[in-house]
DNA sequence: ATGTTCTATGGTAGCGCTAACATTATACGC
DNA sequence: GCGTATAATGTTAGCGCTACCATAGAACAT
């Protein structure tokens, strides 16, 4: 009972072995392990795979073997230019392996995150990537029951559902506040992101807090603004917060793009900085130095976070052990802003 | 001779019908068509997939079906939040119709794009969006041969490969140039990207040496310069033209990634802008709104293009007629800066 | 009562590939 | 010469799902 009419369907393996006079498998092999061909028999086959156009049929293949080549990456957003260096990271080492990328985006919302990983554990990859350590129920009970290798990024978990890559926001945070502290500054302020949905966002926030604490500073809540990083807010929460308490002497942004604009709107507005107000930020993102002051900020190994969450996430699927948690540490980039 | 132990293997749709008392038929159907099915056989196979965790293999039902419902996407990087934009709309349009989008970066480099688009084909992805219009034969062979519904975006393409969203980049750069020869400037440099493998960067060159040359002006090839889309090359080859030539009245850079690295770098050395040097960006991103000066620069629909490449992509793959090629127009916004 | 249509469900085959085993040819040691 | 190792290739049976066709029963018209 064919149900596709024979004539004008596209050229399978089939088609290519009996152009090379060949069976099925061997051009199998000769296109997954050349080196189990002969000389004379792969050169054969390459030229009917020349001469008819063949693309092997990637799923066909990940059907019959159990196992895809793909792994599925999960970031926040794909608009915030620091996710993009992981992402180079993960994909140098995994292109390199002959593995392809699968990329998601949650909008920092676990509902959207756990629909992605579902569709990759449908999709069978064989590894997966995620950004942050908090979510969903389901998510981890699919995760656990399929099995898959799964990598966390970006934060430090307590526990982590298999090994884990990244460095302490809490205390790239505090360590922020540390040295505001140091430089004299006493009526901090932050602005952070919304804390309800990411776990990077609440270590942060939480790394302020513990900061003032451990200064013997009170946390005034009014001095705490939360908004999507997008430059125009890091701007206008700047703004907002100067307007309401001129005896702000600190801003602390939790974020390299919320620093950015409020820097960018303190020279607009000609304040000096860090005269009236000092400006510090949390990324280490390049354009923060080509600004005058330069921002003071946190640098960490974003690009190598890629690297080695790649190389943990292929031991993994090599068969080596689970639970590895690496802490790759950051850096304070003291500039002129504080 | 069964391949694998039969213990511990995932549930398959065959379990879930079991469970269900039902047909693996009757299960595929009430997930994918839930309408043709019963209420109460419906209930009984929802109870079932919850309590087994069941997760459908996908890529068994894309072989049987012969459709993944994936899409295709190629841009050159992901650290440049301009395709950001339109990958957001391509998502937002794509999500709501049940499909999914596997996202590779071409680096700008037509090989890359080619093994990628390779992979895609590979995969039996339903559609593929490229971004921009010049691609290697074997590229364009593979795509021609694999009859998959393609939108080319970002460019206007002479001969599209099926159909295009975009606008002239050409045009865009002409109208600066016109703009700035308005304002008075006559000795106008460039800075842009690497022409040799971008059409977009391409058109713009061309466009800037078309505006020249229509407002009677000469191009001086020392007043050119390539680099990739960082802001520190922008600030790096707006240094250089100065010194090599300080009568040089306005810089136009071809994307405003270079363009705010260039502004940044003027106001570090306090470089009066438009005064000492006027500077026109290319991008309408929104940093360059907020810096004083504000950068003149142009405008495009950047998440359109994704929305309306995905709606056309749609079309095409629901059996509508190819050739389209839409052009979205930009608009040109005047800043302080030029 | 008979035919027609519609709804709900099932049986079977096969999508295109590769794992596992089988087979054949060739080389090698003694 | 014979057993044994090695290399090169083939045969077969699925991987887990859905298209296609079949079937059975209910609803309705004639």
């Amino acid at each position: 009972m064919p149900r596709r009419i024979l004539a004008d369907r596209p050229t399978t393996m089939a088609d290519v072995a009996r152009r090379a006079g060949v069976a099925a498998i061997t051009v199998s092999r000769a296109l997954s392990n050349p080196a189990q061909v002969s000389a004379a028999t792969l050169a054969r086959i390459q030229r009917a795979i020349a001469e008819s156009g063949y693309v092997r049929h990637a799923l066909a293949g990940s059907l019959a073997s159990n196992a895809t080549r793909c792994i599925g990456v999960v970031v926040p957003v794909l608009s915030n230019s620091i996710f993009a260096d992981t992402l180079q990271g993960l994909s140098e080492v995994f292109e390199e392996q002959g593995y392809r990328l699968l990329i998601a985006c949650s909008q920092y919302d676990p509902l959207r995150e756990q629909r992605i990983v579902e569709a990759f554990i449908g999709q069978r990859v064989d590894g997966i990537a995620l950004t942050g350590v908090t979510h969903s129920g389901p998510t981890r009970a699919m995760l656990a029951r399929a099995r898959i290798p799964v990598v966390q990024m970006w934060n430090l978990p307590t526990r982590p559902l298999d090994c884990a890559v990244g460095f302490s926001n809490f205390d790239a945070a505090r360590a922020m506040v540390r040295h505001l502290f140091s430089r004299g500054y006493r009526r901090i302020a932050y602005i952070g992101g919304l804390t309800y949905k990411n776990d990077r966002t609440q270590a942060r926030e939480r790394g302020y807090r513990q900061g003032l604490a451990e200064a013997g500073l009170r946390v005034k809540e009014s001095h705490v603004r939360r908004t999507p990083f997008e430059f125009e807010n890091g701007a206008a929460a700047l703004s907002d917060l100067i307007e309401t308490d001129p005896s702000i002497d600190a801003v602390f942004a939790a974020s390299d793009v919320l620093a950015v604009g409020a820097l960018l709107h303190c020279l607009r507005r000609d304040w000096p900085v860090p005269r009236k107000v000092a400006l510090a930020g949390l990324d280490g993102s390049p354009i923060g130095a080509l600004i005058k002051p330069e921002l003071t900020s946190i640098r960490f190994p974003r690009h190598q976070i890629g690297v080695r969450s790649a190389e943990l996430l292929l031991d993994r699927i090599r068969g080596r052990a689970a639970g590895v948690v690496e802490d790759l540490g950051f850096e304070l980039i003291a500039g002129g802003s504080a």
